[in-house]
DNA sequence: GCGGTTTCTGAAAGCGGTTTCATAATATAC
DNA sequence: GTATATTATGAAACCGCTTTCAGAAACCGC
């Protein structure tokens, strides 16, 4: 009777309740009735014993781990919490685990890291940057569920991607530079090359000056990269250059901290001289001074609207191939519109 | 011949390879010499068939899972991002997956969350706030090897901690406002009950106090909870109530946001009327006008620390006990020492 | 009180790896 | 060239659970 220094299993507590081990199973998972006199002692065993099933040997049985794996680019900046938050929760509520790893700084890459060696998750939410087109093919072609944000599916296959959009809601921006500022040479910051949210972003500035008869300068474009450090070196350099501009669009708000920057050391004032608007409505755009008109991106909303959406993927097979998540303005004070405030 | 829908498993491999699954996972796992010939053999088969051994089978042999739990309280603020990219990156670098969970929004548990059944990851990562005494000795006395974060071990337990040193700094960044900007009523903001970072500001604010024969006011003392919104609140009924103060120290950066707020409101300016310092050392804190005088913590050293201390004891049964990370004094314009800039 | 259902329970076969132990193959010594 | 030490490989047990299948027990109507 001495007692086993490893942790009790499934076979202690079926001698222990005086039944077999497939009756500890049910009464475990409920899945088949048990009569209530034997549940009642198996569950005192299973008390008496503090046994918790091991979820390594379900996983094999089942072939189904109830992990969602989560896969970024890097964990960096501010969407990164209320993303992981909205995923956190769905999983949660579903009985998921989450498994989280990243690309690291090195860029997309073209394998799985390892701890997705395609059968520690039951499905995979593949994050913008973290995956090559060929990596995502590849992952795909094993059959893995899987679900992209912020990133579309290639063309050939229907992988579910959820997004935010971002061409209406930058053009609608940009329109309001135009039409209530009166701005009319808006530089606008890119996001980095292979970014599709910058992309699209880009489209709707260009789709906002088209519609005003404005001119696409070339010069009024320079790279931002959703980094302060890069939009600041940019503003500096426009303002080095002496490009004429009246209004920046940063790209995020992360770079326009960088913008504020700038402007600032060159004694322009926001936003009497230069109109600055962002992107994302992160913590960071009302505490800038003045603060910052932007768009407002439901972070936390892309991550529980994927989470479920590759829930249903693994359970039914099938998932809406599209979801847009709306993006909203919000006016403050960086346009011109409002009076500096907190 | 007809493909199997199933994915290959090692016999699949060794049939391919024309050798027994012993051999396949020795080539596997390395552990044991085989010869050249074959292992190209077994490789050449794994390639061919695209194999990835299942993680579940491997847990289950081996009763490892190469796993590290993180359990935290919510998954919220600034400080979260680093964290996790600290713990993420030595646990990748050792081969650990990592495993997500969240005690939620009612605050501190009795019970480990579901995914940390306690056979789900070789150890737990605990961060403060997560789990009540009784449930940290309850996960304790099942031999879980676990790290705490930013939380002391129970008594008689020596359970490692990882966090940073709080008490000093507070101290120093108090005897700052006091020695070279003559404050004498400064307003203290506290955290939460149960947030030992906060306790630890504390002592740091009365000790400040004592040195300089300053009284303890309790009126001096206000809710901050490291929330902007409780802080502004705070600071708001102060003003309201006439409390004459002349700094604020707000506890921690997030809430000093709420601090510049209720002032600014009040047409107080900083630092003239009133000096006002964070701890954090976050983003935020170099945007905010005046940029914010604080205290510079090292939030991905503490998820890098903790990693390792968890890794060193699931792998060795021993790590140090308490880890205590330095903070450094980070001085801007909100205490009255420069001038204003971005 | 008996045949026929309906319910509950147990035995045993996996799930896909690792690992021990025995054996076949090879190298080493004489 | 044989006896012996040394590897490299294979057979089979095992990790701890789920689940199928069949049998036992309980229920039912007549």
């Amino acid at each position: 009777m001495i007692p086993k220094s490893t942790s009790p299993t499934i076979d202690d507590v079926a001698r222990e309740a005086g039944v077999s081990i497939s009756t500890v199973s049910r009464v475990l998972n409920r899945n088949v009735p048990v009569s209530d006199k034997v549940a009642s002692k198996v569950e005192a065993a299973i008390r008496a014993l503090r046994y918790t099933p091991r979820a390594a040997a379900r996983n094999l049985a089942t072939s189904r781990t109830s992990t969602l794996g989560l896969l970024l680019a890097e964990i960096v900046g501010d969407f990164f919490s209320p993303l992981l938050r909205g995923v956190e929760s769905v999983a949660r509520e579903h009985g998921y685990d989450l498994l989280i790893s990243t690309a690291g700084r090195r860029g997309p890459q073209k394998e799985l890291p390892g701890p997705f060696g395609k059968h520690n998750a039951d499905g995979l939410l593949v994050f913008a940057g973290s995956l090559t087109d060929e990596g995502v093919r590849d992952t795909y072609s094993f059959g893995v569920p899987m679900v992209l944000l912020h990133q579309s599916s290639p063309q050939d296959l229907t992988i579910p991607c959820v997004t935010i959009e971002n061409k209406a809601a930058t053009r609608a921006i940009v329109e309001h530079l135009i039409t209530k500022h009166n701005r009319r040479k808006i530089l606008f910051l890119t996001g980095e090359p292979y970014n599709e949210d910058g992309y699209w972003r880009e489209m709707g500035y260009r789709e906002a000056l088209a519609r005003h008869d404005l001119p696409i300068e070339p010069e009024l474009i320079a790279p931002g990269h959703f980094d302060r450090h890069i939009a600041q070196a940019s503003i500096e350099q426009a303002l080095r250059e002496k490009i004429q501009f009246d209004a920046v669009f940063a790209g995020d708000d992360e770079a326009a901290v960088g913008v504020y920057a700038a402007l600032r050391a060159a004694n322009l004032n926001i936003p009497r001289d230069v109109s600055v608007v962002g992107f994302d409505d992160q913590g960071l755009a009302q505490v800038l001074q003045p603060a910052l008109t932007t768009v407002h991106v439901p972070i936390e909303q892309v991550g529980i609207e994927a989470a479920r959406c590759l829930i249903q993927l693994i359970q039914t097979g099938t998932a809406e191939p599209l979801t847009l998540l709306p993006t909203t303005l919000v006016i403050r004070s960086s346009c011109g519109c409002l009076e500096p405030s907190l």
